[in-house]
DNA sequence: TTACAATTGTGTACCAATTACACCATGCAT
DNA sequence: ATGCATGGTGTAATTGGTACACAATTGTAA
């Protein structure tokens, strides 16, 4: 909680370092395991909970801005960031509560405007990622999907939009490669695809399809351990993969 | 050519008006009978060429501005518009010349400043259109995919982004609603698509197509007076045109 | 050690969608 | 009436997607 002395000095510092009006949002989705969650933080003294966010730098490109933003929430580097839209309501705002809302007259108060959010999803592991928590929130945690708390603002919508978005774009966009480790199998790899879409695909569908693509390599090991039969192990080619994510999996017309 | 006090009260006025750092950047695409060009305008003291663009007012929604900025170009209320990408990086500048830009002390100079643009783009039928010059253009005017003239800033890339997602758009979502007349013929629908895609469609393989989406009416009448057999009329079934549009035209997984 | 349960590997038959391709009909121009 | 350009339509071949079953492997429990 931050008492006024803290707001005042982290608006005006605000003001002279950032864009105005321009704000980024990032819908994380993290995996393991066949489990899917995003990354929220709850806010200090409110039962709200918002999305990853933060703003531009006077002279850095929007793209830098989402690294560095996600960076500081999770400790990855180099995250897998798409942009997928613009929320630009008059009136939605990036101030994560009343209170701090009343505290400083309003052109003193830099989160007290209006901003356009350039939406940004991001797909990482959830076991490489530290959350942390920014200065208006107690908690930044992983949140299940099928657990959703309260949103703030338009965070619900900026998160359904980016979660269609995702399922749309499984379509045309090879994905996995820095959700999975180096080498995996089949039926993990499905179990990506399983999660993210959330329904059951057939095995040798799946396996068909995916080689199709051209994107893997199956390697002479199989992972021993298991309790069952032991499985092949495959690994991105990512020569491939960087292709195919630049020209889409599919045509058309 | 804006005078030095024009300028001043222009930027003065923008300033009161619109939000700072946010742009829109609209790339028109415009149809008729098989041609397809691009709305542009012509700075007024400058061999360069860009696109129609501004400014969002305080308490406007983006979609709104967007509408806003193409009525006033093209004379046309509810166009056909799609926001595809932001163009955010620091360097590019809506300021449309130097000469402008070195008039006024930097902090006075609305324009020259580091704007985000959310790049939308519109597909009209260029006959309805009334080409409108802005205050920094003598000319507004249609170019033909064929023979674009030097961009200014960003705005080749800009365009070029509308057009890739413009012809991958094509494969999931209706269009022509607003771009061929009330009744048309089949030959003109596929034109329209020859005409984006910028490749020849085998006839009876785009009627079956088209007519699979189930987005057309099949009229009774054929159009009379060609100097061939009489072509059947077509008209677009708004109601599953509509459907299609917010649901696309194709699955996947 | 053996039987069992769970999981993986693999192939094929069917249906749907896409592609390639050809013939007939219409209507104007001569 | 004939020719020519265009429009209407159907079919066969190919490709892609879906549904589905059986054999092999591995650890575990009897």
């Amino acid at each position: 909680m931050l008492t006024k002395q803290e707001l005042e000095e982290f608006w005006a510092e605000a003001s002279e370092i950032y864009l105005n009006h321009v704000s980024i949002d990032c819908v994380v989705f993290g995996f393991h395991e066949g489990q899917m969650k995003v990354l929220m933080l709850k806010s200090n003294n409110e039962e709200a909970w918002y999305l990853p966010g933060g703003f531009v730098l006077k002279k850095e490109p929007i793209e830098k801005a989402a690294d560095r933003i996600l960076k500081v929430r999770t400790g990855i580097d180099k995250i897998f960031l798409q942009q997928f839209r613009v929320f630009g309501d008059p009136d939605r705002s990036k101030i994560h509560n009343d209170m701090y809302r009343d505290m400083l007259p309003k052109e003193q108060n830099f989160f007290d405007q209006r901003f356009i959010s350039i939406g940004y999803y991001a797909l990482v592991d959830f076991f490489n990622v530290t959350p942390t928590p920014d200065d208006f929130s107690e908690l930044c945690t992983w949140r299940d999907l099928n657990d959703l708390p309260k949103f703030q603002l338009d965070h619900r919508l900026i998160f359904e939009t980016a979660l269609d978005t995702l399922r749309l774009q499984l379509n045309y966009q090879p994905i996995g490669y820095n959700l999975m480790p180096k080498e995996f199998t089949m039926p993990e790899l499905q179990k990506l695809y399983e999660t993210i879409l959330d329904k059951k695909l057939d095995r040798r569908n799946f396996q068909r399809r995916i080689l199709g693509f051209g994107i893997l390599n199956k390697l002479e090991q199989t992972r021993k351990g298991g309790a069952h039969k032991a499985p092949y192990l495959y690994s991105f080619n990512l020569e491939n993969y960087q292709a195919a994510l630049k020209e889409g999996l599919k045509s058309g017309w």
